[in-house]
RNA sequence: GGGCGAUUGGCUCAGAUGGUUAGAGCGCUGCCUUCACACGGCAGAGGUCACAGGUUCGAGUCCUGUAUCGCCCACCA
């Protein structure tokens, strides 16, 4: 722990003409060159305060949203360090994912086919913005292997890292930039892979065919987490299925009339009076005539539609359900491209020739077009019962895709994660009430997402730039997998590549790859959160050095956006859960949105995202961190250029209130007044005993992570000490009262200027800096955090009333000066002031600060119950007064 | 459908465990430039604290309900 206390320089010098222009660059080169917020190795874990800094995702934009979550970081970070901590502050890159392959495929016109061989001559595109219509033409849709494509994603997130790093340098982020990591780089991988397989050896990864939410563009798997609902079009259609027995017509309603070929049975509420005779009996489907059984089941919402529905394998989330508990057939129809399957189903095809012509008007054809067809031939074949009825319901889509998503059968890997398991489930519970959160009200959005899961979680995706499965299959004599039967990395040869290492142990060679006998690496990669998830055992470099890993897990605070609770946040406790038996960190700090002016969230499709580096340029980064730190902890914010204004104004402020405080007594050289038994004005000892109070307050919220409140406190005690305090004092500071009382106001002066600047320095770090360089050794980002105690003993017996009262008075002789229309330079010749006696006590303790400040010949003070204050200003002279 | 949060002067927001005339800043108005600051300073006007009840000696602050906005979650045929 540093808790040196600061050392000022025997002499200093005050530049003339202080400024912001050109701090950024100056101290941020410090700061690298003198390795200030260098991680200190050999702290202790309880001296270590360790963060596990959200990675970017480097392919989006840059914008204000960066700026405002990660500043509210670094003032934490910058606290804790000035605290006494080690404070282990890494930087991730998220370029791991599919947003790296759309940026990729968009930035250089290409697409990726895994069926084509590694072309080592293949050049790196010009981007398509610049590029001709021409040669965009020529170029459009270019085919390159999976090697290839995944050079190409690595070449462009690498520039994208940079322009992220320039942002937050910049912004005065106190990241250790010797610790940095990127979600696709060896060491994320190797621990995404590692942990992926401790999951497998403990059961809690597994490998199943199941249905899943299937994206039919980007022909992957998608994750429950991924899913966002979005209302669109649609049409109840009502459809007369018939009774085995009599040829009656049970009507069923609809939004998706082309999954009647899937359909495997009809269901209504047990408890339906109407439907109550059908249960266990049989209906046949309308022109496909598929015989079908009619269940009960109690999610039939009697009040909706007919009260009796359609099961089909599968239209949505219920009917998964449905087939689950009701143990139905599966009959799919629809394929991975998300059209209708060519061959005609067997279950159809068995139903007779009618059947047989009726699915052949929709194989092939897309989801919509099925819909448009079989609609028309419902209505020729009399099964369509009036029109259909318009209706907006939700869809589900991927988060990130175009159209609707369809579910599908297929074989992927799983990670447990209380979806399916009571006890897990309230084991994460737990862990979620053993994470202190910031603010608390947030855990009630993970308490609402485990409650609802519905399934564990589905990690392969069928992609190509992101961290593959560490796994083979061996096949069998006809060329099959054998899933059954994976053959697993060893954790020594991590990160492989199956589709291009061999497996352990020499079993195999290269030339049995793909062969019947031979093998066949798993051709998937993880979901990206599937490596986020693990972002505190990246950074802290789990089983790969054992020292670091025990400094500095588990980790205290995680920062993040709300929106990604249920994914980032839950994941990564399930990990650790898992993996470690613990919370992955202590403290969570969740950050609101950046709105833009109309309340709207900002977003890149709006057209409204403001770069942020504009606003740095123009405005400085203390004021843009300042408007950012202004945001409260977990509340959203809009975007507003008038803050940045004044973030600026409070840094030019405290440089030249600094000025003012430490350049007293004229010239260069100023001698230092350190000694704090010099305070002995009641005036100084009043403001000293104030700004203990702001040091407890600030040091109450930051504790609390509300960073917002320790700046607001202390910008509302600074303001009042620039506009009341130095006013009162400057006079006599000057030499105005004599020696001693002059050097009790400089005594005061710098302590308090010293205290400012380190309350301060976690919001304005290049601002403090600067006027710390120019009287304090060293740096004021590793000074101690200000001590309340050292300036309670300083204030002594100093009574805040003083302060107070004094400010008051001084405040009314500026008031008669503005009504009289006069400077408030003018002399006045008498105040008087009535007032209950303590007041009146307490002011005359101070009153020839408030005299001189109020360029007053003489302040009458009485004891009176109706308190007033009278002002008589010098009368107009004929010549300029003579002592003003 | 369930839940969380918000609602304070024209704008952006403070108002921890209920307690004297509800605070800032921006904007607006007026005044003031040698001696820290015109990238300023001083002062002024401006609010029935969303609405309706209730608890209390006392409510912006607690309780109940209503409205509006935002967000999260949900099995939405």
């Amino acid at each position: 722990m540093s808790t040196a206390a600061p050392t000022p320089r025997d002499t200093w010098t005050v530049p003339e003409k202080p400024g912001l222009d050109g701090l950024e660059g100056r101290w941020g080169a410090t700061w690298q060159d003198q390795g200030t917020y260098r991680f200190d190795r050999s702290a202790e874990r309880a001296d270590v305060y360790s963060i596990d800094t959200p990675p970017p995702t480097v392919s989006g934009s840059l914008h204000v949203g960066h700026v405002f979550s990660y500043t509210h970081t670094d003032t934490i970070a910058r606290y804790h360090r000035m605290r006494g901590k080690a404070v282990f502050y890494p930087m991730g890159w998220d370029d791991n994912g599919l947003p790296t392959e759309r940026r990729v495929q968009n930035y250089y016109g290409v697409q990726c086919d895994p069926t084509l061989p590694y072309d080592p001559a293949f050049e790196i595109p010009r981007p398509t913005s610049e590029l001709s219509a021409a040669e965009k033409k020529k170029h459009r849709d270019q085919h390159i292997s999976r090697r290839n494509f995944i050079e190409l994603c690595n070449h462009l997130t690498a520039e994208d890292e940079k322009a992220f790093e320039h942002l937050f340098r910049v912004l005065g982020l106190s990241v250790d930039w010797g610790l940095t990591y990127a979600t696709i780089d060896d060491r994320s991988r190797r621990v995404a892979q590692r942990a992926f397989l401790r999951n497998l050896e403990r059961d809690e990864a597994y490998q199943a065919e199941a249905p899943v939410l299937w994206d039919i563009d980007f022909r992957s798997a998608v994750a429950q987490a991924e899913l966002e609902d979005r209302e669109r079009e649609g049409a109840y259609h009502r459809v007369p299925f018939t009774r085995a027995g009599d040829g009656e017509p049970i009507f069923i309603e609809t939004t998706r009339p082309e999954l009647i070929p899937a359909c495997v049975a009809l269901v209504a509420h047990p408890d339906d009076e109407r439907y109550q005779p059908l249960f266990g009996t049989t209906v046949r489907s309308p022109l496909f005539g598929v015989e079908v059984e009619v269940r009960a089941h109690t999610l039939a919402d009697p009040e909706k539609g007919s009260g009796i529905a359609m099961i089909c394998t599968f239209g949505d989330i219920t009917d998964v359900t449905w087939w689950r508990e009701l143990q139905l057939p599966t009959r799919s129809v629809i394929t991975e491209n998300g059209r209708f399957q060519t061959e005609t189903p067997e279950w159809i095809a068995a139903s007779g020739d009618g059947a047989l012509e009726a699915y052949g008007e929709l194989a092939g054809k897309n989801v919509k077009q099925a819909q448009r067809r079989i609609v028309e031939l419902l209505r020729e074949a009399g099964a369509l019962d009036g029109d259909p009825k318009p209706t907006t319901h939700p869809v589900k889509f991927y988060e990130k895709g175009e159209n609707p998503l369809e579910i599908i059968t297929s074989r992927q890997w799983y990670i447990r994660n209380g979806g399916r398991d009571a006890g897990l489930r309230d084991a994460l519970l737990e862990r979620g009430r053993e994470l202190h959160w910031h603010p608390p009200h947030m855990r009630v959005r993970y308490d609402n997402w485990v409650n609802g899961l519905n399934g564990d979680w589905l990690v392969s995706r069928q992609r190509f730039f992101g961290v593959p499965f560490p796994l083979w299959y061996p096949l069998d004599d006809e060329g099959l997998p054998r899933y059954d039967a994976p053959i697993l990395a060893t954790e020594a040869d991590l990160p492989v590549d199956p589709s291009s290492d061999l497996p352990p142990g020499g079993a195999f060679t290269a030339d049995q790859r793909d062969q019947p006998g031979g093998f066949t690496g798993d051709p998937d990669i993880m979901d990206t959160w599937a490596t986020s998830s693990l972002t505190p055992q990246i950074a802290t470099a789990w089983e790969e050095d054992a020292d670091l890993f025990a400094r500095t897990f588990p980790m205290d605070l995680r920062p993040q956006a709300h929106e990604i609770i249920r994914t980032w946040l839950f994941s990564t406790t399930v990990r650790s859960h898992l993996e470690h038996d613990s919370l992955p960190w202590r403290n969570t700090a969740i950050s609101g949105w950046v709105l833009d002016p109309d309340r709207k969230k900002m977003s890149k499709s709006k057209g409204n995202v403001v770069t942020p580096l504009e606003f740095l340029e123009q405005y400085g980064a203390d004021a843009v961190r300042y408007w950012a730190a202004s945001g409260r902890p977990g509340t959203d914010t809009a975007f507003d250029e008038g803050q940045l204004k004044i973030g600026r104004r409070l840094a030019i402020k405290l440089l030249n209130a600094s000025r003012f405080a430490l350049g007293l007594g004229g010239g260069d050289g100023a001698a230092q007044v350190n000694d704090l038994s010099l305070v002995t004005e009641p005036l100084d000892r009043a403001m000293l005993a104030d700004l203990a109070t702001l040091v407890e307050d600030a040091t109450v919220a930051f504790d609390g992570y509300d960073y917002a409140r320790a700046l607001e406190r202390t910008e509302a005690f600074f303001w009042q000490f620039c506009d009341q305090y130095l006013e009162l004092v400057k006079s006599r500071a000057y030499g105005g009262q004599g020696d001693e009382a002059a050097w009790s106001a400089q005594a005061a002066l710098q302590l308090s200027l010293s205290t400012l600047l380190r309350l301060f320095a976690p919001f304005l770090p290049f601002v403090t800096e600067e006027v710390w360089s120019w009287w304090q050794q060293d740096s004021v980002h590793n000074a101690p955090w200000p001590d309340a105690s050292e300036l309670r003993d300083a204030a002594a017996d100093g009574d805040p009333q003083a302060f107070a009262v004094a400010a008051e008075a001084l405040g009314a002789v500026r008031r008669a000066k503005t009504e009289a229309k006069r400077s408030l330079k003018w002399p006045v010749t008498k105040v008087v002031v009535v007032d209950h006696e303590p007041r009146i006590k307490a002011l005359g303790r101070v009153i020839e600060d408030v005299r001189e400040a109020s360029i007053a010949a003489e302040i009458v003070l009485e004891v009176g119950a109706e308190a007033s204050i009278t002002v008589e200003l010098a009368p107009e002279p004929d010549e300029p007064p003579a002592d003003a």
